[in-house]
DNA sequence: CCGATATCGTAGCAAGCGCTTGGTATGTGC
DNA sequence: GCACATACCAAGCGCTTGCTACGATATCGG
């Protein structure tokens, strides 16, 4: 009564081809597989759940293993949620520093990011959908600081890109870098809510919609605010 | 031990003039004025915590009473929250309409409810904040279905002036309005993540800056990707 | 075949959760 | 001055939470 059976009422998640019944995991591939796969399945649940809202009974029910049978792999919830987020924050400034690396000008530059941006969109949608509601909560602890410093970096590498092209004379100069660089972050980052692959667009599609938007506006004919 | 002292523990949080010590509220003013009340101390709660993590025994703590007393008030947590939203979106839908009532030209709509968005910024800012980051939560529940019709009405009213600017020949016409659409409001209301009132721009200020990107865009010179 | 290691089940603890109940003080209308 | 309504306290119920302790089983190199 404490748990409800889980052989029986396993709901066997049609995603991943996920093991239909419980059987050991077999020890194939590297050592961390199987943690890897759970981090996978945890992700997806503190995306469509909520990071608080998503039990760790829930996480086990998912991967066909009691909840206790967790904490051989991880020490805590709050592990699992860190390891999804690193691996995206990884993942999404090495890509960063590879376009800044081309030395193209910044209007290129920023093309490029906002097209990462949005290419980040599907494969690390749960790791993006958390970051974005769970922020608040998670940043009141000491361990996810790292996130604050992460954030820090992205920044300063957007607002360069922005501030060169002032000054190349590439863009108005009456616009605030850092006001700017926080827009576009929104822009890109909160289409993850509403963005479902398979519909009329894909991800370089949005890109380019909104790189059109970005750099020439709404409005058709002559720039009517021009100041700079 | 089932609950710590509530008199000794109370914080006397620094914000509205409180309650310092708890004495009976008085029945000053209408009759729900009491109500209101603990509705603002919980939005701030569920804003700066998420809805969640926010406990009834926080909530009443706050207003120096016991978590029991508030069932007085309320049927349910999910009630405190529904208030605070309802509220919120009563008050966006009216301004929207408002606007739309003018008559005007269609850019001129569309700024004007960039401009009400954020001007909502300061005054509802706890709601918006309650609305990004438990959205996906609250949705679940049947009592919330209405936040979904909100969200539909605003999403016609924003599309219909898009397409209208559009067949104007205001707006370029390679762009998608509900695409559109999305990415204008997104940016807007994300903004309550980063915006404190006191920083270098107010928010008629921020209002100003995104219309003149939205509409005129980031570069300079000749718009290049002119195609409608 | 054997021990090492990885993986998982079983059972349950301490804490905390939203919420309920029964009773008490303080006003207000008549 | 008594009935009534309001606003609250005190206590705790039933349940869920993250997590732990410990034993069982599977796999595999040697």
């Amino acid at each position: 009564m404490a748990h409800n059976g889980v052989v029986t009422t396993r709901k066997n998640s049609g995603t991943t081809a996920a093991p239909a019944k419980r059987q050991r995991a077999t020890s194939s591939g590297s050592a961390s597989e199987r943690r890897d796969h759970l981090v996978k399945l945890a992700a997806e649940l503190f995306a469509r759940k909520g990071f608080q809202a998503t039990t760790v009974r829930e996480i086990a029910d998912e991967a066909g293993i009691l909840s206790g049978s967790l904490y051989h792999h991880f020490d805590s919830k709050e592990t699992i949620v860190d390891e999804v987020l690193s691996t995206f924050l990884d993942d999404l400034i090495a890509r960063y520093r590879a376009a800044l690396d081309t030395k193209a000008d910044p209007r290129t530059v920023l093309s490029e990011m906002v097209r990462i941006g949005f290419g980040t969109l599907e494969p690390h949608r749960a790791a993006i959908t958390v970051m974005q509601n769970d922020w608040n909560y998670l940043r009141q602890f000491e361990r996810f600081n790292y996130l604050v410093k992460a954030e820090d970096e992205v920044e300063q590498i957007w607002v360069s890109q922005i501030k060169a092209g002032q000054a190349a004379g590439l863009f108005r100069a009456d616009v605030d870098p850092k006001l700017t660089y926080r827009m576009i972050r929104d822009t890109i980052w909160v289409a993850v809510r509403w963005f479902r692959p398979g519909g009329r667009l894909n991800t370089a599609g949005l890109a380019e919609h909104y790189i059109t938007v970005l750099f020439d506006g709404l409005a058709t004919g002559e720039r009517t605010t021009q100041k700079g």
